[in-house]
DNA sequence: AAAAAATGATAGTAATACTATTATTTAAAT
DNA sequence: ATTTAAATAATAGTATTACTATCATTTTTT
């Protein structure tokens, strides 16, 4: 019955494939929405069970604790952007052209037709702009980086860099650049909503134009 | 006896001043010991309690919770980069002199003669870059940022955006960019010690040597 | 020496982050 | 359709966290 894509993740992620059971999808649908609306630091799996209506000990059938079912999100999130990069560059071989694509491709992510039902795209944006960093700053980064959790990161980053050297081979800081303009994204849409005299730009009601001009102002004169 | 300058922060940010009592110094000094070796997110004022010999309920007639605590560091991080910037930048008239002096003063914070005994700059450095996001990643961050506890850091962004300015009058995004650079350099340091993949340089204890010709470069082609 | 301020000692509570066990329901295989 | 297996519910329990409260004692100030 289902139409959409399955996204292949990690599956050191979680004990019990989510995805594979009407419970599973619920509790990523559920815990999109709570973290969104009351954050990380408040949201649990008690008040998750609640919203669900299950018991707590199911949801820990699933996933471990509540940080790896936040980087489980977020691989989500990473592999989402892979997908609509590599979908919307297909066949497009001018790497300026690919550039403005990718930049719009992620820029835009949450905006794009839903492809899964029970993700909300555009919650699941709004969890990596406040929450991401949250992942891999922890003490078990190092550990967790040597299981994989952090690949599809990886290869998004590796995808963009790429293309940075294809318009400029000379650019001494490809990955650098390209990990910036992802953090730089986030960042900037939050102190847009949250400390604005930190940024330049206005986002209203989600309304990233303003961001996307921006950053390909600034990929032009570093890629000249 | 003490010697050292007094870092004067938002007096929000505390119950009772840190800097007036010998066992509010140790407040500072050990938590600074205990988040860098082991993390916020294991860090309690239980254990700092047993760090210090005193107990809980002393620490907490200082602050309210360990979150303010960490924002009185970042606080006082953010002060201190503000008067290295602001002693090192006297007298200096160019303003590309002045930009590699603020970049210098910043990503080379945690080697400069410390100037409070009990405040350890490099670990402090250290904690900035892994934790520092923590503190505006939260849901409080509105009303946090209404009691003006991220204006240090805002004086900051603005003095760096001024001398972006001041080079090149028509950049369009100067508080972007400064924020940028301040964000960029806790990153890519996190990134080369962490997440290798996802930066070009290499931080090997504490050499920032690459970083900062990193945003030098950056910064000379965004502003040329 | 008296008063005020700071800290210690002790206790207690609600919430968090789990783990464990047994019962019941649902789904799959034969 | 029946048996078996898998998933979930129901319930209970523990150690830790994040506090708050009270009163005694020590230290500092006047």
């Amino acid at each position: 019955m289902s139409i959409g894509i399955r996204i292949a993740l990690n599956n050191g992620l979680y004990l019990k494939d989510p995805q594979d059971s009407k419970l599973g999808k619920k509790i990523i649908q559920h815990s999109i929405n709570l973290i969104d609306d009351f954050g990380f630091e408040c949201f649990t799996f008690k008040k998750l069970s609640e919203s669900i209506q299950c018991t707590e000990a199911s949801i820990y059938r699933y996933f471990e604790n509540k940080h790896l079912l936040l980087l489980y999100l977020m691989n989500w999130y990473w592999e989402w952007v892979n997908y609509l990069i590599s979908i919307n560059t297909m066949n497009v071989n001018d790497p300026q052209k690919k550039l403005k694509i990718i930049i719009h491709s992620f820029v835009f992510a949450s905006n794009d037709n839903p492809v899964v039902e029970f993700v909300n795209e555009t919650k699941l944006q709004n969890i990596v702009i406040a929450e991401g960093g949250k992942t891999y700053h922890t003490k078990k980064v190092d550990h967790e980086n040597s299981k994989g959790f952090f690949n599809s990161y990886e290869v998004l980053v590796n995808s963009l860099s790429q293309v940075i050297l294809e318009i400029n081979p000379e650019f001494r800081y490809p990955y650098a650049l390209a990990t910036n303009m992802f953090e730089m994204t986030n960042n900037q849409i939050y102190f847009a909503k949250h400390l604005p005299r930190l940024t330049d730009i206005s986002v209203e009601e989600n309304e990233v134009n303003e961001l996307e001009e921006m950053l390909n102002y600034f990929l032009a004169k570093l890629l000249a």
